[in-house]
DNA sequence: AATGAATGAGTCTTCATTCAT
DNA sequence: AATGAATGAAGACTCATTCAT
């Protein structure tokens, strides 16, 4: 008896992040990804019910994975805006130095394999970051404007600044990213 | 012939973008085009090339008509905070209350339809734009930061906020839309 | 414009009725099919919503073909008995000289692919028999059995019947025919 | 050794009966009866060479058992009539009650797995009701007719009318049972 | 003997595009 | 120009069977 493979799942997982960067989403086979995760296409099915559910499967993974790059050296004990820099830092660093991560999720974002519920799961992880900014209300630092209105205005932002210069011959200068940094910083401070 | 012609393509044009809100992209089919616009199938084929040819189009036809939706009250003679702020409200408006549009070239802009040209001459209608924006580098109105870095920034903003916020039931009102417009201005004024 | 073609439904018809006789229900392809009928595959979902929509109007199809057959020379002036001889011996000749048909019938009914709303509308077809069947009891010709019961009885002996000896050196002789009649006849008269 | 192999296909023909009445022959899928077995895939074909030999010998199983049902209670020192009327109301009897057999054999008999041997085997089980026939004949009790041919209307109208007639709702009476012998008897009496 | 993960050939169905009318 | 029936390549998914453990 070979027992379920704990690895072959991310070895999938895995696989499918290398074709939709490579390929896109549009002409991803469930073919293509059995071959490149060396595997029969038969085993898949064992893995993930169907192809939405391998995407959904996916996405979340990689949005589990890019949030716990965004809550490093993250310390409350820390002055505000150091963690608030810290953690916008974090997210724009992902973004740029992680394109195939960052494609897929916008791929996925905009298909329509995505299920409501991994959405809305997603959307959880969230929220720590609404607590900080909750802080940062309390100590009279930021505005005192919706949670969601900040948190669109900065997603955004960074995530159309990551993808427009991501690829390595315009990547974004040290200075670039202190300038867009400190556009951020003015555009939510008290 | 020509009149005749240009009505149609209008009729194909305005028949695909309402499927594509209704339906989304992924699952658009050359058929439905033609039933939802009342012609048959093959006529497609007299005033489109193929599936992407017409996607193309559809992409050209509605970015051309955001831009020009854009472009209404801007008044050179006025100081340019006030032309700003009034660019910034027609595009917001634009997007809130066009979801359809909107939803339109942010499915197909991650699609693999989109030919890079068109992309590019896209690019090329946010011109007069970055000439505004250079205006208020030169007046020491806004930081001098790389334009577009500068417009990613607004574009990346203001796309999500519209994108989330354009909802019946949760559309920004009035005061959110001035406070989200403090957030720009501090983001970019020097 | 090509107009669907009425004959190319008949056409499908005939070359699944060939396929099925000479291969059987199980191993029955959709590719198969179509080849057989020398059109493309896809043809065969313009005129059938899919194999099991097609399978559903096969049955009918025949079933009815066999209906007709069977009201063959009944002329109600007859004298019941006459009639009644007719009718089964249309039925017997029809099984035993159709075995493509029959065969298909018989597996089709026992498949997954007919719907029962198909099979009912099938037992409609047996009505003018059942009046018959009331007629004979009228003239007390007939024993006074539930109709449901007679039916069963006679369409289960003669079904078997024309199975098993339909091959072509084992057809039952002319005598052999009257004889199963009497069988009939003796069991069903009152 | 022996008996628990014996005991483990029981086991697996007794699931796969359950499957067939519950689902149909035609969705019959090897991981189902193991499942409904509670044994693993593999260990099937450890008693069984393949799916088409598992479904022979469950044929040749139920077949049996059923004549083992048939020949109860018959006694051949009693009268001929007797004797036929017993076997009669056995295999009916046995027809309306074990509708799960019925269904199993009917099923499997006009399916693609069954293998002409084994038809042929389950054949020769009926050598003793032919030889009753012979003896009825030669009492002159009932019709001179091929065997072959009555054992054809026999089983065809009673198989028939069994399986219409199984149902809990519409189970045939004792005075239609009664009632469909007479059929039956008047139909071979001399 | 028992297990069940792995395999991959096989099949239905879809849909962009063509072309005869 | 307009039509829509016809085409057939392409791809998701199934399931009997195998085999390493």
């Amino acid at each position: 008896m070979k027992s379920k493979d704990e690895l072959k799942e991310g070895i999938i997982i895995r696989a499918t992040l290398q074709l939709i960067f490579r390929e896109g989403l549009a002409g991803l086979k469930m073919s293509d990804i059995a071959k490149q995760a060396s595997i029969a296409v038969g085993t898949l099915y064992i893995y993930f019910k169907n192809k939405e559910d391998l995407l959904n499967h996916l996405f979340l993974h990689f949005k589990r994975e890019s949030m716990t790059q965004l809550a490093q050296k993250i310390d409350f004990s820390l002055p505000f805006k150091v963690n608030f820099k810290q953690l916008w830092f974090n997210y724009l660093t992902y973004a740029i130095d992680n394109p195939e991560q960052a494609t897929l999720l916008e791929q996925l974002h905009c298909s329509p394999y995505l299920r409501p519920e991994v959405i809305e799961e997603t959307d959880k992880l969230l929220q720590p970051i609404r607590e900080m900014l909750n802080e940062g209300k309390r100590q009279m630092l930021i505005k005192n404007i919706d949670n969601e209105l900040i948190l669109a205005f900065l997603s955004g932002s960074i995530n159309l600044i990551a993808r427009r210069f991501s690829e390595n011959d315009r990547k974004l200068s040290p200075e670039q990213r202190e300038q867009t940094f400190e556009m951020t910083w003015d555009a939510v401070r008290a």
